[in-house]
DNA sequence: GCCAACGTTGGC
DNA sequence: GCCAACGTTGGC
C-alpha cells in the first residue's frame, strides 16, 4: 500500500521540534490527543512509515517546522490515566482506555515553512489544515499536497 | 486578549 | 435524539 500522509500540529511550547530532536532515539509518544476524530486517524488509518508534517501551532511563527515519521501503531495513553495530568479523564478506564496514540519520529528539522507563505501557495489551497474554522490537530495530507510542501521547503 | 468556529456535554 | 450552553482551539 502507498505511504500516506499527515500534518500534525504541536504548540512548541508543548513539543517543538527541536524537543523531538532532542528526544531519545528522536522519537515521542504524541500524548494527549482528546478528540475523537483526531484519535481515530492514529488508531485506524495510520500505519508505520507514514509521513508526517509537524505543524508549529499557537505560537508566535505558526507553520511547518520539520518532517517526520509514525514510528508505532497506536496504544494507550498514560496520561489519561493521571489524575495529575491536565489530560487526564476520569470517565477512562485502564479495561477500556479512552484514548490512544501513535509514536512520532524525526526524519529531518526543516527551514520553517510559514502559514503565510502555505497559504499563499495555490497548491495547497486544498490543505485541510487550512480551511476556515478548520482546529482538527490531525489532518491528512495528500501525495499531491506533500510534493507541494517538500518543492516549497526546497524553494528559498 | 479577542473572537469565530466547532466539538462536547447534559437536561429534557 | 435535540439543542443550548459551555469549553477549547488557534490565528490575529
Amino acid at each position: 500500500m502507498a505511504v500516506q500522509y499527515w500534518l500534525m500540529k504541536s504548540e512548541p511550547d508543548e513539543v517543538s521540534i527541536d524537543d523531538l530532536a532532542a528526544a531519545p532515539k528522536q522519537t515521542v509518544p504524541w500524548t494527549g490527543v482528546r478528540n475523537y476524530q483526531a484519535r481515530n486517524f492514529m488508531r485506524d488509518m495510520m500505519r508505520v512509515g507514514d509521513g508526517v508534517l509537524f505543524y508549529h501551532s499557537s505560537c508566535p511563527e505558526p507553520g511547518i517546522a520539520g518532517i517526520a515519521e509514525v514510528a508505532s501503531t497506536a496504544y494507550p495513553d498514560e496520561t489519561q490515566f493521571d489524575a495529575k495530568s491536565k489530560y487526564h479523564d476520569p470517565k477512562s478506564t485502564r479495561e477500556s482506555p479512552r484514548w490512544q496514540h501513535v509514536d512520532v519520529k524525526l526524519v529531518r528539522k526543516t527551514r520553517l515553512l510559514s502559514l503565510k507563505e502555505m497559504r499563499a501557495a495555490p497548491a495547497l489551497a486544498t490543505l485541510r489544515t487550512l480551511q476556515p474554522g478548520n482546529r482538527l490537530s490531525i489532518t491528512p495530507v495528500t501525495p499531491a499536497e506533500w510534493k507541494a510542501v517538500m518543492q516549497l521547503l526546497e524553494s528559498a
